[in-house]
DNA sequence: CGTTGTATGATGGAATACCAAAAAACGGAA
DNA sequence: TTCCGTTTTTTGGTATTCCATCATACAACG
């Protein structure tokens, strides 16, 4: 009785450990995706360390990782500066996206188990919610649960990162896209219907669905962007001045 | 006359790798993919130190940059190690892959011009050669050369090097696989047809070449591999041991 | 003999000071 | 204005130091 391996693993203590390093990263890259710093904007080390309250030896390390993540690009001995998404970028991102959401979409559809369809259920009703509410913000974090809960009934925890990766680098574009609430009740419609295919076991249409699903998100945000841009075809997607230093040649924006 | 222009970039200077810690960074990640440091290995900061001639602050950042890369995992107070390629990720790499190479075959077959077709045909006769020469490693050169010519000619730098990452991640399974020499000429046959779909601009052909071939590289991998685990369904995949620690419970292997 | 407490060494996390090299900014001369 | 050299800023990189934590060995104790 009440011997120590009856107990199994459930109370092993939790080992994260919130390093100053992690701490300083996280905050760094939700300032990037956040739009806080703008692409293009120099990133200074010594500014960062005061920014951060770090010293030049983690702000480094987490400039090189944010390197490695794509958000930031880094020619030697010029600086880091945060990374742009041109119009080709975002066209990329937005295939990819379409290829690998249809095939989560169609593995979920033959591997979720019923956790999965009840996160997929609770996100759809929280995206209705938060478009009901008119909160975008509210209404993007239930997206990225819906993505969550696709790709674990998919089995796919290895592109669940990289799909939210790239989430997050039209973030700016998206949030603009589904501010119109045209938009984001049709994006609603869509997911909700991607979710009655798998519940329902249908694998081709799930993957139809999701295809479908980004190419209308594509087009959308597109769309609007090419409403502010004043080059639509040329310029980067809204999302970024591809040549910031066309217009000020003077100083290049800094960060703080 | 004798304008610097017409000079093109023929004496343009190897500025490939210009700071010590690129030239670390790829050193270290070329012995992980190529297996000198098997998965499992600790990576002591100051052994690297000394076994790349290097500061630790630079040995930080670029073990950074490689976990974020995926190549080695950090678990905190434990210290960096080599990370492992279990079953279940080979299996997610090769959907993953059987999606993306599945597009890139596509818009490719739209998309591409006359260079890149010339480069894939290239590499396809490259890659008769080697395996007529019993050449794996050249095999393996001509087949990353392939797949560079086809993302570049979809159009799709950004998948270029997602998928080639993943295809290093398989690397040992890979080299296993090619060494059978049916499988090798199998595999060149596979990649030809997919370049005659290209080259006849057979846009659905050429998406269900592509992903028949994954598959087929797949099973022949995975195949191969149950050969020689004991345990095929269970154990990781031949490509890396998943419990590295269950044999000799005693020291955990270390660098160097 | 087994259990428990303690000393110790190895290692990662972090800060700091310092120097070299490259690039950018600046200022003066033609 | 444009060109050229100087100064300043910033990154690349090293060395050193301190601390927290962990794993191990070992001693003490029942």
């Amino acid at each position: 009785m009440g011997d120590l391996e009856s107990l199994g693993s459930s109370l092993a203590v939790d080992r994260s450990a919130p390093t100053l390093r992690e701490q300083a990263l996280e905050k760094l890259r939700k300032a990037v995706i956040g739009g806080e710093l703008a692409p293009g904007t120099r990133l200074v080390e010594r500014r960062l360390c005061d920014l951060l309250g770090v010293s030049r030896t983690v702000v480094r390390e987490i400039l090189r990782q944010l390197e490695a993540e794509g958000w930031i690009v880094n020619p030697p001995y010029k600086g880091p500066t945060v990374a742009t998404v041109s119009a080709d970028d975002a066209r990329q991102i937005y295939e990819i996206r379409e290829a690998l959401e249809g095939l989560a979409a169609r593995l979920c559809a033959t591997r979720a188990k019923p956790a999965d369809i009840k996160r997929l259920q609770d996100a759809v009703d929280g995206m209705a919610e938060a478009v009901a509410a008119g909160d975008v913000e509210q209404h993007i974090l239930h997206i990225e649960a819906f993505y969550e809960a696709l790709t674990d009934g998919a089995g796919h925890r290895m592109m669940q990162a990289y799909l939210a990766s790239h989430r997050s680098r039209l973030a700016r574009l998206r949030s603009i896209s589904l501010s119109r609430p045209q938009r984001a009740g049709r994006s609603v419609i869509e997911k909700r219907r991607l979710l009655e295919a798998v519940k329902l076991r249908d694998s081709a249409s799930a993957q139809r669905l999701a295809e479908d699903h980004v190419r209308n998100s594509r087009e959308a945000a597109l769309g609007t962007a090419e409403q502010d841009a004043p080059t639509p075809s040329n310029a980067a997607a809204g999302v970024s001045p591809s040549t910031p230093a066309a217009s000020s040649p003077r100083r290049r924006s800094g960060v703080a």
